[in-house]
DNA sequence: TGACTTTTGTTAGATGTCTAACTATACTCC
DNA sequence: GGAGTATAGTTAGACATCTAACAAAAGTCA
């Protein structure tokens, strides 16, 4: 049990989560969490989202979009708009505020892949992401998926 | 952001966790998180064991492992023992029903493994290994290292 | 058109996890 | 041997996360 896949598994992604936050941190950004950072993340690229959408990029539950999107709201980096062609829905934009945060992102960003491939080579990195790759095929890979899964067996 | 190392490291992660958990839901260990696991294999392994060395071994914060054997008591599959050398210390010990865990648990881990190796040649799987055991070294990995860093700091 | 189902998002409650702070015992060293 | 430091565990409080249950709007279809 000491040092199979699930354990080299469970150090290397809590070593990434870890460098995440405390890059987050060091930005100035101490109450967010990498979830956070994937949000932002979604925003920057398309601009505007709803919570459909932010929920399946970050691979989280509704429950706990909602409660991610609800921390930066309440700091100021997003807002919350009324769907115009769907009254169940919600858009959420970044706010001024927000949209500032993305050069300190960018910059976290390339720092955090450079950690990551730290004592790579690039044919290492590529086997590594495609081995990986492998053992993920034949489950599904997103979250909604898996709710949709459980839902399913009822 | 999209396929890099980060990202199969999350969803690999997940997947385990998920697995595991599902496994033990469905031994009849509803109430149980890998975590819960990770106390009793070391038990299996050792017999008895102090907080400490449980905190050390399933790489969590002592609070937390206050918690996760504080569980495990109140389900009856362990029992706390003052210690007989150090009484500032406190011995975790098997029950009889959480030794009667034992089976189930082996079998568990066996399909895990099965699971967490499925699809990877031998070869794929020391390589797989070898790579992620490369990203992990400059780094502590242990997360009691992870707490004297953050103390020395001050 | 109206009933049934699906989808969107929130609320409620539980849980594993962390940091900070505390108590109590053990160790160190002058 | 007593003061200062280190170590073992717990408590308190916060937070991200999940499942279950809900409300409201949209879609489906006879």
């Amino acid at each position: 049990m000491q040092r199979n896949l699930g354990h080299l598994l469970s150090l290397a992604h809590e070593r990434a989560e870890r460098r995440l936050s405390d890059e987050l941190a060091a930005a100035g950004l101490k109450g967010l969490a990498p979830s956070h950072g994937d949000v932002l993340a979604l925003l920057f690229r398309k601009g505007e989202a709803t919570m459909h959408e932010i929920a399946a990029f970050a691979r989280r539950t509704k429950p706990t979009t909602t409660i991610l999107v609800d921390k930066l709201e309440a700091l100021g980096y997003v807002a919350r708009v009324p769907s115009t062609t769907d009254a169940r829905s919600v858009v959420v934009r970044l706010t001024p505020e927000g949209a500032a945060l993305r050069p300190a992102f960018d910059a976290i960003s390339r720092r955090f892949v450079r950690f990551l491939y730290a004592g790579l080579s690039r044919e290492e990195a590529e086997t590594l992401e495609r081995l990986l790759g492998k053992t993920l095929s034949g489950t599904s890979a997103k979250r909604t998926s898996n709710l949709e899964r459980r839902r399913s067996r009822l």
